[in-house]
DNA sequence: CCTCGTTTGACAATGATTGTCATTTCGCTC
DNA sequence: GAGCGAAATGACAATCATTGTCAAACGAGG
């Protein structure tokens, strides 16, 4: 647990939404805190190997990534906007999945389910 | 309607699941009909914005093109190794992404839900 | 055959991400 | 506290998909 460690976990903490390794590191950069953009990426990488943060990817492409309250599995709605984010869970969503991958006869199944939107403040 | 232009499309054609834009370069290039990298982006792009292929993004970020037989909404189950697709349809999902999106007051709403897994052919 | 607007494609530029590797730091032993 | 091997760091270069550029090729209309 280093300085760079911990610091890449409180601008998670402060971020209110999902938010780019650049935009990240720019963020610590503000804060005082200033950490190598390689080291952003590595810490970030490795605490999404660890299930700790999560991942998707915008429109165009590049990685966001976020700390979520919910440990268990959920999903997402991101405001294109801001990045400002609302976990949520769908019960049907998942059977759905399941059910549609093993009636094709599919394994080692994953699913990626985003809803993105804009957000009031944002409106 | 130029001789690249149709190129590209039968390339789409004859692929079986969604494809990078390299892989159809490839592809039309063993075919004989030799067009310009640049030139497939553009023609991808084009159809992509006219809603004539769907576009998604590989685990590892790189976009996939497909020409799908259903014109109207619908989602994939995809094939992480082969790229072979499904198309399939889900008015439970479709529901809930729009009610959770009002819920939390977001307008202009998209969704993205993809479902990858393992093949028959591939397992 | 000219003409002009569109299309093409080789090449350069972009930009996010990853690899490299010398330097720094950490944990531990003496 | 000094010494040491392993792990972490970060400046920099490399990669790679995608996009920008612009001169040359094309094509319909006259
Ligand atoms: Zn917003
Ligand atoms: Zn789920
Ligand atoms: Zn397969
Ligand atoms: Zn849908």
């Amino acid at each position: 647990m280093t300085r760079q460690r911990t610091a890449v976990s409180r601008a998670l903490e402060s971020a209110d939404g999902f938010q780019s390794a650049q935009a990240l590191h720019d963020a610590m950069r503000h804060a005082g805190e200033s950490v190598g953009l390689t080291t952003v990426y590595r810490h970030l990488q490795a605490l999404a190997d660890a299930g700790e943060v999560d991942v998707l990817r915008t429109a165009d492409g590049e990685a966001v990534y976020r700390r979520c309250l919910a440990d268990d599995h959920h999903h997402h709605l991101v405001c294109r906007s801001c990045g400002t984010t609302v976990e949520v869970t769908g019960p049907a969503v998942e059977t759905w999945a399941e059910q549609v991958a093993k009636k094709h006869g599919f394994r080692d199944v994953t699913h990626t389910v985003e809803v993105f939107g804009t957000c009031r403040d944002c409106g």
